[in-house]
DNA sequence: TCTGGATATTAGACAAAGTCCAGATTGGCG
DNA sequence: CGCCAATCTGGACTTTGTCTAATATCCAGA
């Protein structure tokens, strides 16, 4: 994958490539997140497109991320129990969270391998894998 | 490990073996949980808690479950973003979490391997492991 | 250009999980 | 019995997230 820049108008075309209609509080959002890399709150994205010009609502950063995961444009990651991160690296990859300072890191997948599962239960698919090392200052 | 009953007096030694006072309360409590061997969450254990004779506060139900998970005695699970499931459950496994009904199950850890992980950062310890499948109904 | 309707955004009320505190209870022990 | 520490309690509070009804925006077609 060619290195690219997250300008907003790249983020337009990247909206509408997952079907997404990019509208101005969209392509703020979706910038926040890309051009960082990193894991988001719902929080911290919106203190992120606040402090530039344009408000957005709480309503408008709930929706849009909501949206953005049903499309596939980011994944949700469920470490801490009183918020959610939002991660901008859909391509399949683990977790590593410091318990103590919080920092969530990504663990590329390729070669981490995990074997002898037993077999799902009848009728069901897998949605996802989550595998995330908890660590802490030894 | 032998099968034993999880009577409310066994209770007060398993508590008294994890160097944790046992009161009425945390009795009630701990009985909940391990008399069911299920996921629980705080409020989950409240209503169980509530329905025998004596109440219990929201506040000790909470202090209470913090204090196990402290000691050893219980297990967080974290895979619903709205509460977090308390596990009596303290040997090595993994979790099978059905989204749509919010189900939550264990696999055994004994089989499974997890290899290829990158080596931790400097100064870091393993504090645990949590691997969740989440599946859904095909 | 104007208009209608679909889509998106908004403020703010609301809900649920969990925390905190100051006062009341309990229980063991001399 | 009376004391002290540990525990428990109700209720106010905080935080994360949801909901709703009203408004704004956009665009296609006349």
């Amino acid at each position: 994958m060619t290195r690219m820049h997250y300008t907003r108008d790249n983020m337009a075309g990247l909206l509408r490539s997952h079907d997404i209609n990019p509208t101005h509080q969209r392509i703020e959002i979706a910038h926040a997140l890309f051009s960082r890399q990193e894991h988001l709150s719902a929080d911290q994205v919106m203190a992120i497109v606040n402090t530039r010009h344009s408000e957005t609502s709480k309503a408008t950063v709930y929706n849009t991320l909501k949206l953005f995961l049903e499309k596939g444009l980011v994944r949700e990651v469920i470490v801490d129990p009183s918020k959610v991160f939002f991660d901008p690296n859909t391509s399949p990859h683990h977790h590593l969270y410091e318990v103590d300072s919080g920092k969530l890191s990504d663990i590329d997948a390729e070669h981490v391998q995990i074997s002898g599962l037993p077999p799902l239960p009848a009728g069901m698919v897998t949605e996802g894998i989550d595998l995330i090392i908890r660590v802490r200052k030894a």
